[in-house]
DNA sequence: GCGAGCACTTGATCTTCCTCAAGTAAACTC
DNA sequence: GAGTTTACTTGAGGAAGATCAAGTGCTCGC
């Protein structure tokens, strides 16, 4: 493994799809199901015939900022999609420790593996801002794949790509610096508007800085000052919610 | 998450299978490819003209210890099954270091992420012992998968199985000590002959002290001094490769 | 059976990151 | 708009685990 850049945040299933209505519009939107579930690339090849069905098997899920979607030890019915809002997935140690394994937002999804495992939940699902989720039955989705082979295939990719994610997290855990997790962390959202070459100078940190330490594996304590340290080398300006990066170059070949 | 027994070490795809025969019997002893298949969680549910055409795009690999089967950057053409011998799956960082993501043993397989991902591997792969693997090609595996839902669904809950004790791996690694660690590997290893309630008191370790500590996230060094610390506590007793357990009770309660 | 090489152990020291404790700034209530 | 809460920052000190450096004991080849 030679790559620099490595994006410890990056292991979603769904590639980005907007929001279908604005959570603001109303207390409650509704919502057009088949046509949300048709912008996942999960679902993106299935006929009409099909999305009704699995659109059959859904229901909404709302839930306000703090509030939980699932604990640890419940049992695992379907999988979850995210309309909109933003949902973060922790360990909760039994010392009163907190571990965020996935940060997911709107047109990304959670939970397929347990649901095909059949075992309950092992981590928690939060809700990081009033968010609204689908949930799709577990009935539902087994009933596509034993007619449509390209479905099977669509979730096979999409568990891969989970995986993938999480390998290159445990290695970002296992052999890198918390410096080298923050800098990855900056790089790979900035990059992730991928429409050119160039990264973008200003990236909006998707979440509180506590729950992206977590996320990054760090007290929020150390965050805080590895970020400091990059401002004051000059590699970034912090300011608030948004870093703006000043040597992309340098913050790249950065070792500390 | 209540669970006092994590198991850092079980993310294993198929269940245990026996080899189909001793790497001492000859030097390339010439096995019963299908019958050897067919014992695989994956394909036990094919019949035998599946079977073939999986069989067909077999090849087998035989790996001398301390080669690579494949390294970070190689492209992916399918996945790999152990008949026999071990495989260590790791990372290497640019600063020498090395991380074991998994051991892989007999009747377990790796690489089916990548392999449906279409993308180069990101760890790299090396024979523990002399071994012996199948290369199942990936046109034979999506061949089947557009005809088969029930090996859909089996692949599919393969994926699932390798991204839970990943994500289990995580918790690990974040929430827990390196003591506590050892003590999981230690006692899921004591556990995994499921026969009985009471697991082994007889632990016989899967590698070299080294690999495991490397997948058990610490050094060498410390990992000898964590199993020096359990036996001056009277937990454990270490006898080279074999651990005896002779305190279960109070190593599963032990923290520190 | 003897030397070479390797795996493991043990010891001393050093680094990274965490913990605890204030302090500051921004956001939410009333 | 003052008070409270929450999020973040800053500082001092400490602990877990890494690193470096010798050891010791094994196995393996001859």
């Amino acid at each position: 493994m030679t790559t620099t850049t490595q994006q410890p945040a990056d292991a979603s299933t769904a590639s980005a799809a907007p929001p279908v209505c604005s959570p603001r519009t109303a207390k409650r939107p509704a919502i057009k199901v088949q046509a949300f579930l048709a912008r996942l690339s999960m679902f993106s090849e299935m006929n009409d015939a099909e999305l009704d069905r699995i659109a059959d098997g859904t229901h909404p899920v709302h839930t306000e900022k703090g509030e939980a979607v699932f604990n640890a030890g419940d049992p695992c019915t379907g999988f979850h999609v995210v309309v909109y809002g933003q949902i973060k997935l922790g360990f909760t140690s039994p010392h009163g420790g907190e571990k965020v394994v996935e940060i997911v937002g709107a047109g990304q999804s959670f939970g397929e593996a347990l649901m095909f495992l059949e075992r309950p939940y092992i981590v928690a699902a939060h809700a990081l801002a009033d968010s609204m989720l689908l949930h799709v039955g577990r009935s539902a989705v087994f009933g596509e794949l034993t007619n449509d082979p390209a479905f099977s295939r669509k979730m096979l990719s999409g568990l891969s790509l989970r995986l993938h994610g999480l390998v290159r997290d445990v290695e970002a855990y296992s052999l890198r610096s918390s410096a080298e997790r923050v800098i990855g962390y900056l790089l790979s959202a900035g990059a992730d508007r991928a429409d050119g070459a160039a990264p973008r100078q200003e990236v909006l940190l998707s979440a509180g800085k506590g729950v992206l330490a977590s996320r990054l594996n760090m007290t929020p304590e150390h965050f805080s000052r590895v970020l400091h340290d990059l401002s004051v080398d000059g590699l970034i300006a912090v300011e608030g919610k948004t870093v703006r990066i000043i040597d992309i170059e340098r913050l790249r070949n950065h070792t500390a």
